[in-house]
DNA sequence: CTGTTAGCGCCTTCAG
DNA sequence: CTGAAGGCGCTAACAG
């Protein structure tokens, strides 16, 4: 309308100055009225610039906000690998967290390598992230460069006594002696784990967990019938073929994931065998997939809301925050009977 | 061990400043160092500051540098649900694709909602993302907010006509036509589809595909066997329950999806079907998982790295590119043939 | 309550 | 080949 006055779209995008300069008030008024502060603005102006805003089509600049803010809004998320279902469940309920304190993910998929985690991490530093929700290939990693940048660490799922990060996760040793107890209460006598890499703590935890069960129930744990494998579908495939085809077989399996678990139903039902009937399965992070395999499977399910929940409220929001305090915090756990361990749904 | 010179962990990061200093140098050297230009630096020079920057541990700061030459070196990921394997599958390639182009991945998790997902664009332009990449929710998603940010944008798997962005994905009507096609040969001749949501292109799309192969071998689409359902799991159970116990049975039944298979395969074991002797399944999108379903699943499986290659290869790369040209790539398909659907692996 | 202005850390044109 | 200096767009003292 006005003699080439607003020029909203000629090359370069609207700022604050555009704004100001139509609202007739100051470029800080600005600022002012979209950060509800620092200092206050009278009501009126305040409408003008909103006004302005809208007339002019503003939008602020992150970037620039975060420059000169010190606060990115950003929090960094690393995990093994975004196609494991766990992790991609677990990012679904930490973008739900985050996004309600307004930050955003950026999304770190270490492909289960420890270089490009440690890449990653010192990448996510150099972009100022808020805060970094961690899943480590391993239970030894490198949170150096977080350390130096001063950012604050919450480790998930695969946890480390790590006194600088903090951590949330399920106490998988009573988790994994739950289970098995109820395995044992089946009546089944002859058990086997199918667990995971042993670098992992996870996997050590939930090794022990089973163990005291068995220990508890006075049975053996027979170590021909404790198989190591990769937390993958293949993993599980491996250990329980092998399980299934070689010397006595086992009555009841707990694969330490659901992955794992996964492969081993397959391997079950290539060798023809029956589950729950001669071979019962029970699993650990169950998540939706549990409820429609055959038959579906029983096993250990993390409240992975709740875990997102806490992990996003130990990191500083939207205002920079004051001292980052490491917490270690253990969330309870959920045990779903389903089919696959001989529990008969009623 | 100087008297107070070089202060790297004094409060406040270390910046080019402390660089050149220590360098002897001006700071904007140590920019062309840096960026390897635009400007040459000669090589004494250059080693000096590298031996600079290693010194005091200097580390970019990728927010100032993003705001000072106008790249991020973000791309924005959108999908409607990361918990989908499928979208945790091609998320996965894409993380690999973009690091190898230096960009990292902003997550948005849009959660099945349109609102969530416009306010994940204009988000996502606000922090200057190079390029988009976008899996919508349906099929006529709201993009004005990455064209008014002159952001390039790159629709994949649920494709629309639309001429400002760019987009990939494979020919979901050949692709669906030539999976039944081969249910066709196996002799089956009462086919049923569990279709996906109207709304969505791709659903449209694998429904005519369907369509045209039965056509072709003269066979009806019984409209009885035509039922439309969400792209879960769930939906495939539900859909897959309504198909074994209503009515005349198909001996056939294509899922549109991997998940609907998944539900369906459920749904069948629930009542005691045999897959694939008393009813045959093929499904679309087959990942890693189809490989342990019981029985394992048959189906057209999308190539997911090239998709991935093909759609970051569409957007600016490292060095702010030239103009953003809409291009629009069929890629190829592959019919991955298991057990579901009555073949003999031999 | 509002305006002015000095940074935030880096890029890049323009002199030298 | 190198140095100085003006932004990028916004925040937050510091003055009015």
């Amino acid at each position: 309308m006005s003699g080439g006055a607003t020029n909203v779209r000629g090359r370069g995008r609207v700022t604050r100055k555009d704004v100001a300069r139509v609202a007739g008030t100051s470029t800080a008024i600005v600022s002012y009225v979209i950060n509800n502060g620092p200092r206050p603005v009278a009501e009126r102006t305040r409408q003008r610039v909103l006004a302005a805003i809208e007339e002019v089509g503003y939008v602020p600049d992150t970037v620039a906000q975060a420059l000169a803010s010190g606060v990115s809004g950003l929090y960094g998320l690393i995990v093994p690998d975004i196609s494991n279902p766990f992790f991609a469940a677990l990012a679904h309920e930490l973008e739900d967290s985050t996004s309600e304190s307004g930050h955003i993910l950026l999304l770190g998929d270490s492909a289960e390598d420890k270089d490009r985690e440690k890449e990653l991490i010192s990448t996510f530093v150099r972009r100022r992230v808020d805060g970094l929700l961690f899943v480590g290939v391993d239970s030894h990693p490198d949170l150096s460069a977080a350390f130096d940048g001063e950012v604050p660490v919450v480790i998930l799922d695969r946890v480390d006594p790590e006194h600088l990060a903090s951590s949330v996760a399920v106490d998988n040793v009573a988790a994994a002696h739950a289970v098995t107890a109820h395995l044992v209460t089946h009546g089944y006598r002859e058990h086997a784990i199918i667990t995971g890499p042993e670098q992992l703590l996870t996997a050590r935890e939930r090794l022990q967990g089973w163990r005291s069960a068995l220990a508890e129930a006075e049975l053996l744990a027979d170590p021909r019938w404790i198989v190591e494998a990769p937390f993958t579908r293949r993993g599980g495939y491996d250990a329980g073929s092998a399980l299934i085809t070689s010397g006595p077989r086992p009555r009841a399996v707990f694969a330490s994931n659901e992955l794992q678990a996964v492969g081993l139903l397959a391997a079950a039902a290539e060798h023809g065998l029956r589950v729950p009937d001669e071979l019962a399965v029970i699993t650990f992070d169950g998540t939706e997939m549990s409820e429609y395999t055959a038959p579906k499977l029983s096993g250990v399910v993390q409240p992975l809301d709740e875990i997102a929940r806490a992990a996003v409220a130990m990191l500083p929001g939207k205002h920079r925050s004051t001292s980052f305090a490491p917490r270690h915090e253990r969330c309870g756990y959920t045990i779903r009977l389903r089919p696959s361990c001989g529990h008969h749904p009623d």
